[in-house]
DNA sequence: TTAAATAATAGTAACTATTACTATTATTAA
DNA sequence: TTAATAATAGTAATAGTTACTATTATTTAA
């Protein structure tokens, strides 16, 4: 089960980083308008390879598609509860909170964590009453 | 649309407080035990509306189920990846690490942080290699 | 450089989780 | 006690995703 290259794949990683935390169907229809005989299960086919080979992230939302990250590093992410917009946290999250988090959830479970899944909810700037920003 | 009693909606609170974190279809299961005629969709309303009505929590897990709990107290969960039990945290995970998160989350994303959704994952005591806790 | 081995594809069918629809039943407030 | 209507059972429909299959493309090695 050695990976082969394919142009298809080519253009599902150009998707994804022209993108903005794209479901699926977004890709696929993405592509389409360059190679409309693309089909969904290849997409899907490639963005599961990708996701078990660590190389992009699947993000879940709960009754909602999966959103799929090319960006690897541990960050966390945010969705806008009025207008649906996902935003990125950067590197100024300290990376000692989330050890400290970590430790926590192992002392009162006994589990040894090993990943998290964190999304937030909230406001985004540009749906924020005005002049209460 | 003012609330009304039926038996069904007891026997789904009842199940909720019997089982561990059960799917939809687990508590139709369990029902059905007692009571074979009752609807999968009667348990999926049900559940939506205690939720929509803050009594219970709809977890989202990515590629299974969505799963209901009837603790509403904020706490977390933590779902070994070997044996996929749920596992709630307690009260000894301290309130101020939550809040210190949200407050970088809004400082670098803009978004006012109003929920958030933290799953962990890793190995529950009774899956450590032995020897290992 | 071909040829054999097989990974990847397009297209479609199937599946799972969930919601919507509808005629009937049960609850509730007057 | 009855009228108004929320809730139900049963079923159909939907959305997201995976599985299947015959064909095509990539790769490795002769």
């Amino acid at each position: 089960m050695t990976r082969r290259h394919s142009t298809q794949k080519g253009m599902i990683k150009d998707a994804l980083a022209r993108l903005d935390h794209p479901t699926a169907a977004e890709v696929y229809e993405e592509i389409r308008k360059i190679y409309p005989q693309i089909s969904l299960g290849t997409v899907y086919r490639n963005l599961n390879l990708m996701a078990g080979d660590g190389e992009i992230l699947r993000l879940p939302f709960s009754g909602a598609p999966d959103r799929f990250d090319p960006n690897v590093r541990e960050h966390f992410h945010v969705m806008c509860s009025r207008c649906g917009r996902i935003f990125d946290t950067n590197h100024t999250i300290p990376p000692g909170l989330i050890t400290q988090i970590d430790h926590a959830v192992e002392a009162c479970t006994g589990v040894k964590v090993e990943s998290r899944v964190m999304i937030f909810k909230g406001i985004c700037a540009a749906c924020q009453p005005a002049g209460q920003t």
